[in-house]
DNA sequence: CGAATGTTTGAAGGTGATCAAATGGGGTGG
DNA sequence: CCACCCCATTTGATCACCTTCAAACATTCG
């Protein structure tokens, strides 16, 4: 709604700790493990760097909007964004989350058009792959190539466990698999898979969740009495893991 | 549960209209419009077409399991299937209802293993197309490369609307929606948009749209009664289209 | 410090689920 | 071809989970 302005002012974004950090070309990246570049030769690594822009993206300012041209995939170096789709009514729904080394605009390809709204959801920084010119290299390198495909394939996979979430689980059960997923990533990152910050508010996880606001907050506080999670504001601290990817996983009672 | 034995019988499967037939290669294949081969010059349609396989699927039978190993991509020739992710506990979610020209297995190219079931709705025929041999034609035919990521990519964007669909909409909606998903696909095959059969039992269309087969029956009936739809069994007739598109975009009242 | 926004907590209500039973169709075997 | 059985579907009554509405409280940011 109200959309503050985005000028591109300090970061100040400070990772818990400092793994995986990001410096000025994939090959120095701490996330070319995880990111599009993953399994590349030196050489071929600088070719694809050579394609890429950098810049950043200032909290609450869109990356992309629905509708906009398809020109670039974009992949989060630094920071978190927001997808979400929003229809004629106004009405939202977030289709994920996206933390460092995860990849941007893929709905886009099949109409040339954005499918969704982008948004930062701190002060990020991303690198920008014109498509056009990740084409050329697909020719060049093969393994860029399959790598692309299963990153493609990997976010269909994504987006069906976000349907089994919304078609059959239980409010309870949403909230801890989200958490769970969070810190699975976090832990893939070199964080720590115990404690992270939420860096959405309770409203986008209960919109990506297809729950209220208040049952959010609810039931994380049901987690906390339960003593699943320790929770101060965003920042959390996962106290029993196992139970949580029990709940999550349905096999609790 | 109970799965019925594959022998595969004979096919009896006959569309409403004879739009879209589908023959023994690409070139012939009514759908080629639709399908892989979209764009492709004859010689090259030629090429992909040496590398596919077709075989039948008996119905109830299925195409591919969670966990098979990946190492090809199916299109659906002839039939419907729905695909399918199962958790331990028994639970299912539909994760979609695939026709002829859909593309299937895509989930499966980021791990090697397939990640749902896939199983026939009725005798359909399908046409194997091995993903190693594939990546071969990619290099050589880059109108095939283009088509794929554009397939891929709407395979992304079909799940962000059942995402929309699980996330934010009341159940009357979600039918709505289903229902006018399922006439535009048969329109675009020559079919007519107004009448058609549902290929899957009420049980899969609750599964698939997060309600129970008992809401789904109350709520055909209410639009039944509202004038929207004419339904004897599985053969629906939509009298009133557009007041359908209002209601499953959320512009009605 | 104050306003705006985000979060928590409480009470009441509604949508869709659950439980139960009747009805209808399709397939199979006699 | 008919009778039967099984399964899918419909319909009804009750219930529960989550939403809605409301208000207090906390936090962030200018």
């Amino acid at each position: 709604m109200n959309q503050s302005y985005c000028s591109e002012t300090s970061l100040s974004n400070s990772p818990l700790s400092n793994a995986h950090v990001a410096h000025n070309s994939c090959s120095s990246c701490g996330l070319h493990q995880l990111c599009l570049p993953m399994g590349l030769e030196e050489s071929d690594m600088q070719r694809l760097d050579k394609i890429i822009g950098r810049r950043k993206v200032a909290r609450d300012c869109h990356l992309y909007r629905i509708g906009d041209r398809f020109t670039a995939l974009y992949a989060v170096r630094v920071g978190h964004f927001k997808t979400y789709r929003a229809n004629l009514n106004g009405d939202r729904q977030v289709i994920g989350f996206q933390m460092n080394g995860e990849l941007l605009g893929m709905d886009a390809i099949g109409t040339d058009q954005h499918q969704c709204d982008a948004i930062a959801l701190e002060d990020s920084e991303i690198c920008e792959i014109p498509f056009a010119r990740l084409e050329e290299l697909f020719v060049e390198i093969p393994t860029l190539l399959r790598h692309y495909h299963r990153i493609m394939s990997q976010e269909i996979t994504r987006e069906q466990s976000v349907i089994v979430l919304l078609g059959n689980m239980r409010a309870e059960q949403r909230i801890a698999a989200f958490l769970v997923n969070l810190s699975s990533r976090y832990f893939a990152r070199g964080y720590s898979a115990n404690r992270f910050l939420l860096r959405m508010t309770r409203e986008d996880i209960g919109n990506y969740l297809g729950l209220t606001i208040e049952s959010v907050s609810r039931l994380i506080t049901k987690l906390r009495k339960d003593g699943l999670l320790k929770v101060n504001n965003r920042e959390l601290e996962v106290v029993d893991l196992p139970a949580l990817k029990r709940l999550a996983a349905g096999t609790d009672q």
